[in-house]
DNA sequence: TCCCAGGCAAGGC
DNA sequence: GCCTTGCATGGG
């Protein structure tokens, strides 16, 4: 890696794949542009991703951000060693050989995880885009996420307007919650079981959508998000149905180890696309 | 048309 | 504690 003042340089791809990271679940705000690179937004920032066959650019204003956005400090061949003799691993390692785990803001992950409660990733993405149109700084050609004390200002037929849903009354109740005081800084220290349960007393937060939050922001590892594409993996790996989503993420992370967050995303990335 | 989606809240037991 | 039901919306 090379980092130079408007750019991050990546020559050994063998653990960085531009399609693999955002396309297996863990962000909505991107897009593929028509010469083929991604342009990517975290909060207010924004980065555009070209990638060929020997190396992939990073252009940005603010390089060190995308640095650890993008995890790239992280050995990702000693987390592939550790996970390749594990049940259905090998297969779900080749196939999404270039998955990083992203390190994205708590707050934007907290809200998006929120929309994404039984719901299609396009329509996710969807009503992100209008959130960001109607309530995010406007940073000339694009928006930026809002900040809570923007989203705190309005209430749940705002959230219905956006296409929302349901889970507008959460998008409400949440991001008052979070000015109000509730500590996200906090769960740093704490490990996934009590992340999980503190954030599960916001409105609209369950047991995977903690996780999810838990992974992609926090990156704690000791988590494993249940969701339906992971039920139809239980089924390879343990060989039986069961109806209790917490006994399925136990036996999980029990069976996938320290490493269990990185597990579910060549897990989860590999189910859904084949 | 019907089924499904990176599930959750609320209520019953 | 575990299990069931209702839920807005739109893509396939």
């Amino acid at each position: 890696m090379t980092l130079e003042k408007n750019s991050i340089i990546i020559k050994d791809l063998s653990c960085f794949d531009i399609r693999h990271i955002l396309q297996c679940g863990q962000i909505f705000r991107f897009h593929e542009n028509d010469d083929g690179s991604y342009t990517v937004y975290s909060l207010d920032k924004r980065a555009i991703v070209k990638q060929d066959e020997d190396r992939a650019i990073i252009t940005t204003d603010d390089p060190d951000y995308f640095v650890k956005f993008f995890d790239l400090d992280r050995d990702y061949t000693k987390i592939k060693e550790n996970l390749r003799d594990k049940p259905f691993m090998s297969e779900a390692i080749e196939y999404g050989s270039g998955i990083r785990i992203l390190n994205q803001d708590k707050w934007e992950m907290l809200i998006s995880f929120i929309i994404s409660a039984n719901n299609h990733i396009p329509r996710i993405k969807g009503i992100i885009n209008r959130l960001c149109e109607r309530l995010g700084e406007n940073m000339g050609d694009y928006y930026a996420f809002p900040t809570p004390e923007k989203m705190a200002q309005m209430d749940e037929s705002f959230y219905s307007s956006i296409g929302a849903g349901y889970r507008a009354p959460y998008l409400a109740s949440t991001a008052r919650a979070v000015v109000d005081g509730f500590d996200l800084l906090d769960i740093e220290n704490v490990d996934g079981n009590e992340g999980n349960k503190r954030l599960c007393k916001l409105l609209g937060v369950g047991p995977k959508v903690a996780d999810c939050i838990l992974l992609f922001a926090y990156h704690k590892q000791d988590v494993f998000p249940v969701d339906t594409w992971i039920k139809k993996v239980y089924k390879d790996v343990i060989g039986d149905n069961c109806s209790n989503n917490n006994a399925m993420r136990k036996k999980l992370i029990d069976t996938y180890g320290e490493y269990s967050g990185y597990a579910q995303q060549y897990l989860f990335f590999n189910k859904r696309e084949n």
